[in-house]
DNA sequence: AATTGATATTCACAATATTGAATATTAATC
DNA sequence: GATTAATATTCAATATTGTGAATATCAATT
């Protein structure tokens, strides 16, 4: 699974440009879906090359021109046979967590503002993903009822901000307390081996 | 920030040889940070090449020799300077959203297996990482505060659980109800186009 | 005696992601 | 008239991750 896959499922609702899915990234697919402009562009090219999407340059009066692609039979082809199969299991590589579980190596002032600036801009993510809820709640139910699927996402994307802050406040106590400055690395490997218990695979 | 860092941080608390490391990250660090075990192989090699780690070969008696790692003066560096820099906010990249997002190009009855899947997976999970929790929560409070770190991530992963499940619900609702199946690629592209708002760049 | 299983590690190739810079067109500003 | 900003795209180098297979030692099973 990669980009190119999420891109499908982009350009199964029409043909669009590198530029324009860089901009509609950023309000559809952005909170479930990193990618960089260059990432975008690479990969678009690729695809067309590969023969999954058909390519038109289009005029675009004052501006350069741009590079519209569509979905062609074989790149419809391969969307569907994504959708067809599962999806792995989302990878989580938080590197704050890693910090918070090592607390004990952290200078706690240092910690302190980082965590204050995170919480600073998932505040800013929860008011602007609030505001874009309240459009979707102010649509007639059998509207909103249609487009059930991108509000779903919105909301998994808002209880993911939302409960991160909810944690980040716990954090900040912790810090605050300072306790786990008398813990020693040794300590802590030791404790974490008696903790262990089985462990959980983590399937393909 | 790669898992390299994440290497580091692990290695602070004592030296350790990779066949440990791997089985260790499972326990701790397996619910904050994915690795493969070739990946923290290679890692371990290339930090000691580059004089971050230093590298015994201790016969192991029947079992083959384990090259154990320890931390030296440049790999604490090393992780110092990472510990004092902010980490870059985790990238998003859930396969499954961009699904639900696009609900209306799903065969419902493969979707609904599939989350049917996703949701044994994670309730497998929740009860792993709940019975840990509660290793946690019967130590005194004062041996709690100490590691407080540990537990804190713990306490995240299992929000993380809880809450995905509980939005899987609201998608087996939607999925029952098959409404979304009169959307065409078209209308859903102009309703996107019309709820777009200012955008939210996401951050280095 | 041969197979299986656990320990412990390595190699190689492919896929993906990150970063910085470069190019080209034109409108708007100073 | 020169600089800045926005649009629109491309290139290249590097870093990181993912996957499959291979190697070696020895214990325990069959």
């Amino acid at each position: 699974m990669s980009l190119r896959h999420v891109l499908l499922v982009y350009l199964a609702s029409g043909g669009s440009s590198g530029y324009d899915i860089v901009k509609g990234f950023q309000h559809t697919f952005g909170y479930l879906w990193n990618a960089s402009f260059q990432q975008i562009y690479r990969d678009l090219g690729k695809m067309h090359e590969e023969g999954l999407l058909e390519c038109e340059t289009h005029e675009n009066a004052p501006r350069p021109p741009r590079k519209v692609y569509t979905l062609n039979q074989a790149g419809w082809q391969a969307m569907q046979t994504w959708l067809a199969e599962p999806v792995p299991i989302p990878k989580l590589n938080d590197a704050f967590m890693v910090k918070i579980a090592a607390v004990h190596l952290q200078n706690p002032d240092v910690l302190s503002q980082e965590l204050a600036q995170l919480q600073a801009y998932y505040r800013d993510k929860l008011a602007y993903l609030s505001k874009k809820r309240a459009v979707f709640e102010s649509l007639p139910p059998t509207v909103l009822e249609k487009f059930m699927g991108v509000f779903l996402t919105l909301k998994r994307g808002i209880s993911l901000v939302e409960t991160w802050l909810e944690w980040s406040d716990e954090v900040a106590n912790m810090i605050a307390a300072r306790k786990w400055f008398e813990v020693t690395p040794e300590e802590l490997r030791l404790f974490l081996d008696t903790v262990q218990g089985d462990g959980l695979p983590h399937p393909g």
